[in-house]
DNA sequence: CAATAATTTTAATGCAGATTAAAATAATGG
DNA sequence: CCATTATTTTAATCTGCATTAAAATTATTG
């Protein structure tokens, strides 16, 4: 049997190639990039990646499972310790953006949703109809205890959900670019929120 | 020779196509939509395609450049027509949304600019950049006039863009969600922008 | 209606890239 | 060291899809 060591081997030689996979999706798209391009990256054989992963659609759900996994924990993280509505947007936004352009594990790649397959698909699409749900209700709780102007919450979350997934089609690394998305994106997004 | 009347008839299908395009690369990416599904959803064979444009890559290079001129005119009625920053940023919001979801023509794909080959990517690369420079030079004039708060014009620009750019990712026609986008969006874009 | 031009289709061709199987290499444990 | 297991590679295969050429159809014009 396996032993722990080697777990955490090939635990570990499958996070890379997800954040490979992720960090090739956002610049070529899925059917734009190769197994080879991908494997390129990490100086293996395409066909090395099978042995890590069932095929190239999963390479797209895992990395999206991962993305909504740090969706998920940076909104929890945002709504307990924000004060308010107002509060919970802005460090929601904060820990969320920090963890896409910081090199956590692979990045959210939005746009590739329509290349996963029928079952895949619609868990992803389910799980990021819950994200952009409660992250509306943040707005809503912010509208009730006043930190938040009346608006259309649904508009809103669009608006705002875009700016944020937008972000990896013009972020390619760079720690400085990084620092500085992370302190002006929060403040911009919710400057137009105030009451 | 051809009339005069043929070369209408040509170019109104070549139209047809390209929006057609259109709306399958912003659906389903430009490598994940095959020549059939376009030509598929206007009653033709892929073959048909090859009478109107020389290869699949001038789709999405078509499709760029009219929306790169949609949103050239977008932004100089804007211009025209504001009377500080603010408006002119606002009114360029309005009109430019309002070509996206509207059906006046291929709406942009902001997404594909890696498929494009070499020469065109950087004449859309550099169209795009000019866009981009031009709607900062309105943040700053917002921002020398009053009407703006002084704010990351480069960060508050990439913002916007995102948020307008995502909107062919959810928005998938009906003429009422299009008015409510229509309105709320711009409004929405340039509270935060207020002095 | 004949003749020419415009448009679309049918039927290949060819290639890129995903996937698989078997072989080779590297790591690990006794 | 040997034996076993993990990892990667080489070498096919198979398929989908862009592209092309030639034929068929539809329109247009004198």
């Amino acid at each position: 049997m396996a032993s722990n060591a080697e777990e955490t081997r090939f635990e570990s030689q499958r996070h890379r190639i997800l954040k490979a996979a992720a960090t090739c999706f956002n610049q070529k798209g899925y059917s734009g990039t190769s197994l080879k391009d991908i494997s390129r990256h990490l100086g293996l054989t395409d066909a090395a990646l099978y042995y890590y992963v069932r095929n190239k659609e999963e390479l797209v759900y895992q990395c999206y499972l991962r993305a909504a996994e740090l969706g998920r924990e940076a909104m929890s993280r945002g709504v307990a310790e924000g004060r308010n509505g107002l509060e919970q947007a802005y460090l929601y936004l904060r820990y969320h953006i920090g963890t896409m352009v910081g090199d956590a594990g692979p990045v959210a790649i939005m746009s590739e949703i329509p290349s996963l397959k029928r079952d895949h698909r619609n868990e992803i699409l389910a799980i990021s109809r819950l994200h952009s749900a409660a992250f509306e209700e943040i707005l809503k709780r912010g509208i009730a205890d006043g930190s938040i102007a009346p608006c259309d919450v649904r508009m809103t979350g669009n608006a705002i959900m875009g700016a944020i997934n937008w972000i990896p089609k013009w972020f390619h690394g760079g720690v400085a670019v990084a620092e500085e998305i992370c302190t002006a994106f929060p403040e911009i997004l919710t400057r137009g929120l105030r009451a």
